[in-house]
DNA sequence: TCTGGGGTCCTAGGACCC
DNA sequence: TCTGGGGTCCTAGGACCC
């Protein structure tokens, strides 16, 4: 076995959301809560379970009637992206002093590259598990001081990332778990599901199932031709995942651009299918959108919109799945500004929409860059709107988001029901 | 009454320009 | 006038992740 240049670490915070409000709120510490992202609790799922929900059976992304069936007092609690990601921040700065070489992978979730050679002089236990050991019991006690008692992660170690990532989920949570060679790899890779690597999901898994593949053992028997035959480029990552190959790299997080998409999308909590009532949602998405681009200081001249039908059961019996959807995607000068998105989306929306009701509604504006100020040479009333915009945005900014909006906002009741992240933002940090 | 909301990456065809 | 090739942008759609 060729020696070890470089080990990947990762690491993934148990529970996070769920362990984060337990923390801001001490009355929910050790109970069972969900997190939960819709604004009525029928219509959405539970976006993270606490470690005492878990272990009543509640699962990420379960129905909540169904997570209270199975554990009745299961407090929800409604999530806070912006809180999450200010607390994320912190542990950040700890996981960057082991290594440059820091990927940030999720909200959650971190990469770190570690050279071994550097891995020697840092540690003088002699052989390198124990080296590696050592470390990742300083990561945990490091983000446990930061954190507290109640915070806990689980870290996976080994060749590349994607065995990292397979060892940290296999035990949960405060885990630590090795995969340090390529026989141990395969050896675990041939006991779990193909859906259990990350970059397998259930689409591709169904497909694989249909060749007649249903392990790893099986997928390392199937010739890299047909693999690409069938799935394109990807069939060369497939091949080397039932290997346990994976080359890609970790990207810094100094070198990662920032976002390449803002979006939001909403779940209505009754079918609408008015186009006035539409118009009324996809207008306050769009606000949220631009303010949150302006507050990122881009703009994005992609415009995509989605929409998802009402539940049709003509449609869920001929297709076999409940909500038919489609989107469209324009193009527009560089823009941040919500009516303008709205336009773009609307515009779009009338195109594709055929009348029926709709649950769900989304809008997102890509191919970023950084916000220019309208120049001299544009319409006077494009820079008038920009001036009042930003006036609008600093007054909002100090009171909370919609505290001034556009009139057209104002009449409908249901709308204040909707997340408002920038608000949330704000209540966090006071 | 019926699985949310935030993203990323990839492919492929057509339009258009040089 | 006909034709080719390369490059880029736009749009649609698929798949995956947490």
């Amino acid at each position: 076995m060729k020696e070890i240049k470089n080990w990947y670490i990762h690491i993934d915070f148990d529970s996070f959301f769920a362990t984060v409000e337990q923390q801001a709120n001490p009355r929910l510490r050790g109970k069972p809560i969900g997190v939960t992202g819709g604004d009525r609790l029928t219509r959405t799922v539970i976006g993270a379970a606490s470690i005492e929900a878990k272990a009543r059976g509640v699962k990420t992304a379960m129905r909540i009637p169904e997570a209270l069936k199975i554990c009745p007092d299961l407090i929800l609690v409604r999530g806070d992206s912006y809180k999450y990601m200010e607390i994320n921040k912190r542990f950040l700065n700890i996981l960057k002093s082991y290594t440059d070489k820091m990927e940030v992978f999720s909200i959650d979730e971190v990469f770190l590259e570690i050279e071994s050679s550097r891995l020697s002089l840092e540690f003088s236990a002699i052989d390198p598990d124990s080296r590696l050991l050592t470390l990742a019991t300083d990561i945990k006690e490091r983000v446990q001081q930061e954190g507290g008692e109640w915070l806990s992660v689980s870290i996976g170690i080994s060749y590349n990332k994607m065995l990292a990532k397979l060892a940290g989920s296999m035990y949960k949570p405060n885990g630590l778990v090795g995969i340090m060679d390529q026989d141990s790899a395969i050896q675990i890779l041939d006991q779990i599901e193909l859906d259990d690597v990350c970059g397998i999901g259930l689409r591709i898994k169904a497909r694989l199932n249909n060749m007649g593949i249903y392990t790893f053992k099986d997928l390392r028997e199937v010739p890299l031709q047909n693999l690409l035959a069938s799935f394109k480029s990807y069939g060369q990552v497939l091949y080397n995942f039932a290997r346990g190959i994976d080359e890609r790299p970790v990207v810094p997080y100094f070198e990662k651009e920032e976002v390449k998409s803002v979006g939001h999308r909403h779940t209505i909590s009754k079918d609408v299918s008015t186009a006035a009532e539409i118009k009324q949602y996809l207008l306050k998405l769009s606000e949220m959108v631009a303010r949150r681009l302006r507050a990122k200081n881009l703009e994005g001249k992609t415009i995509s919109l989605w929409y998802r039908a009402a539940f049709n059961q003509a449609y869920f019996q001929e297709t076999g799945s409940k909500f038919y959807g489609e989107g469209m995607q324009s193009t527009v000068l560089y823009t941040n500004d919500g009516m303008e998105i709205f336009n773009a989306g609307w515009k779009s929306f009338r195109k594709i929409w055929t009348d029926e009701p709709i649950r769900m509604i989304g809008i997102s504006v890509s191919n970023l860059k950084p916000a220019t100020p309208a120049t001299l040479s544009l319409l006077d009333d494009v820079k008038r709107r920009e001036v009042i915009t930003r006036a609008l945005d600093n007054i909002n900014n100090r009171y909370g988001e919609f505290t001034l909006q556009r009139g057209v906002l104002l009449t409908s009741a249901k709308l204040k029901r909707m997340p408002n992240s920038f608000m949330s933002d704000r209540r966090f940090r006071i």
